[in-house]
DNA sequence: AAGGTAATACTACCATGGTAGTTAATGTGT
DNA sequence: ACACATTAACTACCATGGTAGTATTACCTT
């Protein structure tokens, strides 16, 4: 499968991520969803787009006058290899300990805690 | 508390660690210490820790004619404000989802599971 | 036809992380 | 005393992510 870790910096991880709800955006597509969150320029969300489709990471077609662009890796490969990476960072690869930093550092609510575990008994469930 | 948002590179950070578990390590130490999973050279590991020291990261002290370092800022915080950029990355802010995200992607075995429902058990005894 | 508008292309720049060589100082052993 | 080793200082370099200005092209409207 090739793997070829994908190192993604966030304004690239954000763009796929907006990619992968709305493929087939333009340019200015991309750029008004990102604009709540990081006031850019029109040509800088343009030339991240190219720079990210030379690697490999979006492809486009054109469509009249504009191009839409589209994630060419899969939303799931892209989340796991960013999730791997991360518990390696956080914890030399130990989901467990990641998880447990993740708990213990930071406020979480009844409501969350009552979802973790959910979450933990679907695996459960599903791993037999 | 200033935040101030530690933006660390993979080698910064597994710096850190070394030097959380091991405090007032000479430079030739925690080369050694990376020895087994970075092959770098000797100079490299100075360097950063040099680096780092003008960042803010760690400080040194002389000790006859070697540096000895240690982390100035706390594991503590330091995990938390990865962790908190990982599940921003990773979605958008949603604790659970990123678990959610760590526990589909990858396979979790039922150690850790057990694990995983330990812990949330343990957060929520806390919490009350 | 002319002028405005919207789009891409190209180029440039900066910061940072990472990597390491070269140099200089200082200590150590024979 | 002299060679050798250890160590830190300085410098340099490269890749990448991020940012945006300028130039060019093409379309649309009047």
């Amino acid at each position: 499968m090739k793997s070829s870790s994908h190192r993604l910096g966030d304004l690239q991880l954000r763009i796929l991520q907006s990619l992968w709800v709305r493929p087939d955006s333009s340019v200015a597509e991309v750029h008004a969803e990102l604009k709540p969150e990081r006031d850019l320029a029109y040509t800088t969300v343009a030339t991240m787009l190219r720079k990210m489709e030379a690697r490999g990471l979006v492809l486009h077609r054109e469509e009249g006058r504009s191009f839409l662009y589209r994630a060419k890796v899969a939303a799931a490969e892209v989340s796991r290899s960013v999730g791997q990476h991360l518990i390696e960072r956080l914890s030399a690869g130990s989901l467990t300990e990641a998880v447990s930093h993740l708990l213990t550092s930071r406020e979480v609510s009844r409501e969350e805690l009552d979802q973790l575990e959910k979450l933990i008994k679907e695996a459960k469930r599903r791993a037999q």
